[in-house]
RNA sequence: GGCGGGAUAGCUCAGCUGGUUAGAGCGCAUGAUUCAUAAUCAUGAGGUCGAGAGUUCAAGUCUCUCUCCCGCUACCA
């Protein structure tokens, strides 16, 4: 059943270089990702991890006209950025590139012309906006105009960033150009896809039937692209920031970001080692993608397409994604500045690497979405780190200081109990092996945990304290065993809080152990000197975390204090009092309402104008249920052009307040007032 | 609306192919202890396993319906 395998090659995740990695990324994709590889490493296994900073895309180059500088200026920032923070942790990658690399552009460029040549890609012509003045297509993004729902003058082609409903660029009103401010109009482009709905057989088998063992949220969200039917996905894009399609007369095209970013990982591999292709194309290499659970249909269906349509690429054995991180019950957002930012966390915590690693992987949101607590991190380093942990190790360093000089002291006889203690320390192995090879890191760092545990519980049940006012031999052997239990746990945490671990070899004076050794009680040789025993934790007081929970406050403050003044929408074009005596607004009483079915926001309702009885349907279903709003008298522009609905020809609209929080607010009249009365 | 994931002690989570009194860590209570960063160790109190129905000798574990949360998706004047 289980393959065998020769060598392993880990992925993860390539972070997008237009801003810096923050904790959602961490707990998501990269802790999980240094734990399997480190442990690998630690077995002596030939492994390699490879990642880098994906560095196209048109948020890049937004975000540089944004700032005025070129897009390479933006991401040489956060490529150095990100690239120094991973360090800081800890990250443990063989080689972090990017995706901006001469390696990359001659790779993910082959690799194009490949299936360019062998016709596995489909042509096609459609109509997209263009820009005349600038002459370049425009991306959904780089389309400008009013929000057809709520009114916002600065939403984008793809989305309102103010109401965040999802637009098309037919949708906005007056759309102009981000890039010269010109109408833009419709112009051939030609473009091409790769035919996902050719490779659906393939997939189907392949995840469906011979990958039943993936985590359940990946092996459902498979099923459900595959089951709701591949449609073929483009491949280019009218851009100049990216890597040129390799094909005569594709100027001005560039391979769409999502096709070249996971070439990133072949080219990554490429400047590694020359050896690359032992680990790309051998049957005998297990491939692990770690990644977050918004790309899940990239890494299991649309790049495993891509190397099948290739050929001679192997493909992932796993792809372990995670759910998502919440940040003190909100999600986390860049945009918003919802974030504990690596960079700089690493600059307020100096020297506690490991407590963001032990808490993000203790509370890592493998199953569901989970929530960063600033008290639960505090709650535990303090109560887990430091108290366990911690204290163990310092218990049995202080002790063979204090009664033997730092050298450790013989073994002597055993007794049952600590026969016993020995076999529950050697017996942590086998389940912290079994727990990261089936990805349950929160699993395996309790197993890791549960070395010092057993510690703390040996040293007090055999009181070193007290035998050694009547029996020295027999506290030579307990502090002896509890030595063997410290370095054991220096093995054990490894993966996942290297610099402890590396402390505590420090302290105890001795060289890296291979995993092979963990469960061993030899491992310190008697009469051996240990170094000075130091605090491997300290306590996080109040005010610390105080702190950072100030941080967010002011950060969720300078939010809707910014809400709030972009939602008082600027007065509009004055207009003359015809313009306004053209429309028709008449008191109305609702006199029936339903959900209209396959929807999620429209209802049905049925209303009394005065003049007649109609329908008119609003998307307003996720703030009043029908049953309210039966009865209610509201206000109704009459006169505005029918327009049909999910098959529902509605004839009018009724007229709502949105709040700041964009919560709709029925218009009514301040007494009850016949139907049909005029507004105005 | 469709599809996927989740709902188990105060909190964060385990519970594999259904089978003795439902587990862990933290928190809480009581006791022990002092080598240790008031750390540690023991004991205990906490759960109608989201709700309801069904299959079965037996269901947290299977089936159906429903509720709530997260994500994707859909013609939100």
């Amino acid at each position: 059943m289980a393959k065998e395998f020769k060598r392993y090659l880990v992925t993860s995740a390539l972070p997008y270089a237009n801003g810096p990695v923050h904790i959602g990324h961490l707990a998501g994709v990269y802790i999980p990702s240094d734990i399997y590889t480190r442990y690998l490493r630690l077995k002596g296994c030939d492994v390699i991890s490879v990642c880098g900073s994906d560095e196209h895309g048109v948020p890049i180059t937004i975000k540089a006209r944004k700032e005025g500088v070129s897009p390479q200026q933006i991401v040489d920032r956060y490529h150095e950025l990100i690239k120094k923070s991973f360090e800081g942790l800890g990250m443990s990658f063989d080689i972090y590139s990017r995706t901006s690399s001469k390696t990359h552009a001659e790779t993910a460029s082959a690799f194009f012309r490949k299936l360019y040549d062998e016709g596995k890609f489909i042509e096609k012509t459609s109509m997209q906006y263009y820009d005349e003045e600038a002459q370049t297509f425009l991306a959904d993004r780089y389309i400008v105009g009013t929000c057809p729902k709520c009114g916002n003058d600065r939403a984008y082609g793809d989305q309102c960033e103010k109401c965040g409903s999802t637009l098309s660029p037919d949708e906005l009103i007056d759309p102009h150009s981000a890039v010269s401010g010109s109408v833009p109009v419709k112009r051939e482009t030609k473009h091409w896809y790769l035919p996902l709905d050719q490779y659906e057989g393939f997939l189907r088998e392949w995840i469906l039937e011979g990958h039943k063992e993936w985590k359940s949220n990946v092996y459902g969200q498979c099923k459900s692209w595959l089951d709701g039917g591949l449609q073929p996905r483009a491949v280019s894009r009218d851009l100049d920031w990216g890597i040129p399609v390799p094909v005569e007369g594709a100027e001005g095209k560039v391979l769409y970001v999502w096709f070249d970013a996971p070439i990133g990982y072949i080219s990554a591999t490429k400047d590694l080692t020359p050896d690359w292709e032992k680990y790309w194309k051998s049957e005998e290499t297990k491939m692990v993608h770690f990644i977050g659970k918004d790309n899940i249909v990239f890494h299991c269906i649309v790049f495993p397409s891509m190397l099948k349509a290739h050929g001679g690429y192997i493909l992932p054995e796993n792809v372990p994604a995670n759910e998502f991180l919440n940040l003190e019950g909100d999600k986390i957002s860049t945009s918003r500045n919802w974030a504990v930012w690596l960079h700089e966390y690493l600059e307020e915590f100096p020297g506690k690497e490991d407590v963001l690693r032990y808490v993000l992987c203790a509370n890592a949101p493998e199953t569901k979405d989970n929530d960063f607590t600033w008290k639960d991190f505090q709650a535990r380093n303090n109560n887990e780190l430091v108290a366990v942990l911690g204290n163990f190790v310092n218990r049995a360093l202080v002790l063979t200081k204090k009664y033997f000089d730092g050298r450790v002291p013989a073994c002597g006889e055993l007794t049952d109990y600590d026969r016993e203690t020995i076999a529950e320390v050697a017996a942590v192995k086998a389940s912290l092996e079994a727990n990261i090879e089936h990805y349950r890191f929160r699993e395996a760092l309790k197993d890791a945990m549960n070395i010092s545990r057993i510690g703390n519980k040996y040293l007090a049940d055999t009181e070193p304290w007290k035998v050694v006012k009547t029996d020295l031999e027999r506290v030579k052997t307990i502090l002896n065993i509890a030595l063997q239990i410290t370095a054991n746990t220096a093995i054990a945490i490894e993966p996942f809080m290297p610099f402890s671990a590396a402390k505590i070899l420090k302290m105890l004076a001795v060289d890296k152990f291979g995993w092979e050794r963990l469960g061993a009680m030899d491992l310190i040789p008697t009469g051996h000197e240990i170094g000075e025993p130091v605090l491997l934790f300290e306590k996080i007081e109040d005010d610390v975390i105080q702190r950072q929970l100030d941080k967010l406050a002011a950060t969720k403050a300078a939010n809707q204090a910014a809400e709030a003044a972009q939602h008082v929408e600027p007065q509009k074009d004055t207009i003359q009092f015809e313009d306004f005596q053209k429309m028709d607004i008449r008191v109305s009483t609702i006199l029936a309402a339903e959900k209209v079915a396959k929807t999620k926001k429209l209802l049905k309702l049925t209303v009394d104008t005065g003049i007649d009885k109609r329908e008119i349907v609003s998307g307003i279903a996720e703030y009043f249920t029908p049953e309210e709003l039966v009865g209610k008298q509201v206000l109704v522009l009459v006169n505005l052009a029918p327009r049909e609905l999910k098959g529902i020809l509605s004839k009018g609209m009724i007229l709502m307040a949105e709040d700041a929080s964009g919560k709709l607010r029925l218009l009514q009249p301040g007494d009850a007032t016949n139907n049909g009365a005029v507004v105005g």
